[in-house]
DNA sequence: GAAATTCTTTCTGTATACATATTGTATTTT
DNA sequence: AAAATACAATATGTATACAGAAAGAATTTC
């Protein structure tokens, strides 16, 4: 482990962060003080103040004499993240295009760029931090900080809920995460050319497909069998 | 000061919430640990967990070895906060049309009689506090948590705004207050009737209120004065 | 044998001591 | 005298020890 002990704690703040967006700590479970603080070589000081600044940040939740755990997701917060996503994505998005800087732009290229190469040969979890990276450089790029802790709380349960939906089911999941991509490209040439209202718009294109996405695995088709093939409970 | 290390914590907490948002202390100002450590009977620790809290929350910023600070405001967050306040208000107001309770319509009757109280009898500050309380309430109605962080943050520059701009004035200033106390009645009754839409013109018409008022203490009118009154550089 | 209660263990919250970084001051040097 | 450097004082960050609360285990009681 790093000698400097602010570098340990950096470390342990991505990390937690990253097994959040992953699910690989899921929503609910609990977090092990004394484990985390031998496995960083921090003492519970400095490590409770890293659960503090993640709960702050919408990762944790903190409950009185009991311990962090992961903030959960419920039915509720789905509704609640539908019914805000679209707007706050929106403006985010049209904002990214008047006040991005030229740096910035490298950045989400760079960040576009590790997303493609999740695309090619990472993991599921891989694809989710490449891809929620991506988002937060739009969200760096819009540089308003009274949008940027709604927006980024939308952006942990976006990865949790895509980590939750897309599975890779096929043909169907790699045409979507492709299309994904190519909306990532014309994201970042809308933004380099200051157009707002193509922004606007490739801010809705992008949270339709996800949209659409998510709700296949939450509303499959229905099953297509033939009554006759259930058995009836009378002759249990 | 209470026996309670937990009420002791809660009352640190109200304190510099309720001085920040009345500028008694200012933005940019320092915050002294060892100083609010004794005058609220607690150690460090647990002082510095409720700065944590405050941060996360938006009202102090927490630079590193160098204490804490009440967040700042420049003519970047005043133009930040008119971009994005409509829209966030907006739709608070709509989803608190929505989603409200019958204790909540308590609650926010409650708080108007506080606003007026404090309009009637109350400092500045006391009528700051009230609004802002009456706000949270809307707030807490919406019940989207994706949307009240970047609410809760409004909420706080909106307060301070106010603080700065709205100054007792005169008559000008007395008919704004009375007018947005008014206003407030109707919030009451439309988020009681459940109209959506009527809440959202609420929050529009509010926000203009609000937004003249400081408009106008932000661009004066220009002194009406005779060229000739004005003595010339070359009479020197 | 099941339920309840008590005791033990474990974990969270707080206080304090110590290490480290920053800031202000005094001294030295040019 | 001004600037720079070294030093002292202050404040922040971390570790650890202790106190108190929750959870679990074992015993007792019905």
């Amino acid at each position: 482990m790093s000698a400097d002990p602010k570098t340990r704690k950096e470390a342990l703040y991505e990390s937690v962060k990253a097994a959040v967006l992953t699910l690989e700590l899921p929503p609910g479970s609990d977090l092990d003080e004394t484990a985390l603080s031998e496995e960083f070589s921090l003492s519970r000081t400095p490590l409770r103040e890293v659960f503090r600044n993640l709960a702050g940040e919408g990762y944790l939740d903190l409950r009185e004499n009991r311990g962090a755990r992961v903030s959960e997701m419920s039915h509720k917060t789905l509704r609640d993240f539908f019914l805000a996503a679209p707007m706050i994505y929106g403006a985010v998005m049209r904002l990214a295009a008047v006040n991005r800087t030229a740096a910035q732009i490298d950045a989400l290229q760079a960040a576009q760029d590790g997303f493609r190469a999740a695309l090619r040969s990472g993991s599921g979890k891989d694809r989710a931090l490449a891809n929620n990276r991506f988002h937060e450089v739009t969200g760096e790029m819009a540089d308003n900080i009274y949008l940027l802790p709604s927006f980024q709380r939308l952006l942990i349960d976006h990865a949790r809920i895509s980590m939750t939906f897309y599975r890779p089911l096929g043909d169907d999941m790699a045409r979507n995460v492709s299309e994904a991509a190519a909306q990532h490209d014309d994201v970042i040439a809308a933004i380099q050319a200051r157009d707002e209202a193509a922004c606007g718009q490739l801010a809705i294109d992008h949270w339709n497909l996800s949209r659409g996405q998510i709700e296949l695995f939450v509303m499959p088709a229905g099953l297509d069998m033939p009554l006759g093939a259930l058995p009836s409970s009378r002759t249990a």
